[in-house]
DNA sequence: TATTGTTATACTCTATAACTATA
DNA sequence: TATAGTTATAGAGTATAACAATA
């Protein structure tokens, strides 16, 4: 069944189809809600445990400045909380705080109730299998580009 | 198999590897190359042929003031081709140019050749079919959000 | 009145450059 | 010198609001 794929067309099948979900996703937002980076900044923080902010960087592929913007959002909204690394002065290491964890957890946002919906009433059980199989690779994908 | 997934972590684990690709995507950019919503649009124009800035923004999930500015900064390279709609005035025709063609026809891009090649070393022939089955799938849940 | 498209303006997310503090 | 982080500034990509022209 190997149809010996060309990998430009899986490239840029991949892009169109991504680019669309992005930018649909992205409109779908609510009040007061979670943006697209603050949620992948506090998912990467209940995954991994307290980091530092470059680290935070690295994992989610942006720059420290941007990162940082994103962490002081968030600290200010009492989701994280700065603590500075006892051994070096000059880190400073974020957690999840009780509130972060909740706003992460409680899964009723716009977002993501809009799109589990779309996926409860447009894709077969197969269908969800594959989606979520493909998740780690996508994400292996980028770490590799 | 189907092991009762649930909706919202397939919907969670999508965002996150969805928005890891896209962001590093972003930052693989060459020079006076198109950039992803040029890309997407000579794209559409190429599947689908010639059409209204309007409908171009609705395929494309876009405010058609957003469509527009694209549009401009294609034609203005002469990538894309304007001409009024002889039965209706308010209406204009974008449609490809030669040039527009062979830019996007032109795979040497940097973003392509990137993701190219990464899926080449990182992927197994049958990944790139996973992932090939997957972009279809993402691209209607994108629509159906 | 409704529709197509444009102009003006602003927001989000990201980047680079320049800086401070610590190692 | 090198590293962690911050501040300042800019650019890409999007949005909403207000407008003009046509139907």
């Amino acid at each position: 069944m190997t149809s010996d794929l060309d990998v430009t067309d899986v490239a840029d099948a991949l892009r169109v189809s991504i680019g669309l979900f992005v930018r649909r996703l992205r409109q779908v937002q609510g009040d007061g809600e979670l943006t697209m980076p603050e949620t992948s900044a506090l998912a990467r923080l209940d995954r991994g445990g307290p980091t530092t902010p470059g680290a935070l960087a690295k994992l989610e592929q942006i720059s420290p400045q941007s990162m940082g913007a994103t962490l002081a959002a968030l600290e200010e909204r009492g989701l994280v909380e700065r603590r500075p690394d006892p051994g070096d002065g000059r880190r400073a290491v974020m957690s999840l705080t009780d509130a972060g964890l909740l706003a992460l957890r409680n899964r009723r946002t716009t977002r993501t109730t809009e799109m589990a919906k779309a996926l409860a009433a447009g894709c077969s059980p197969a269908e969800l299998e594959l989606l979520m199989a493909v998740a780690p690779l996508i994400e292996r994908l980028a770490q590799s580009i």
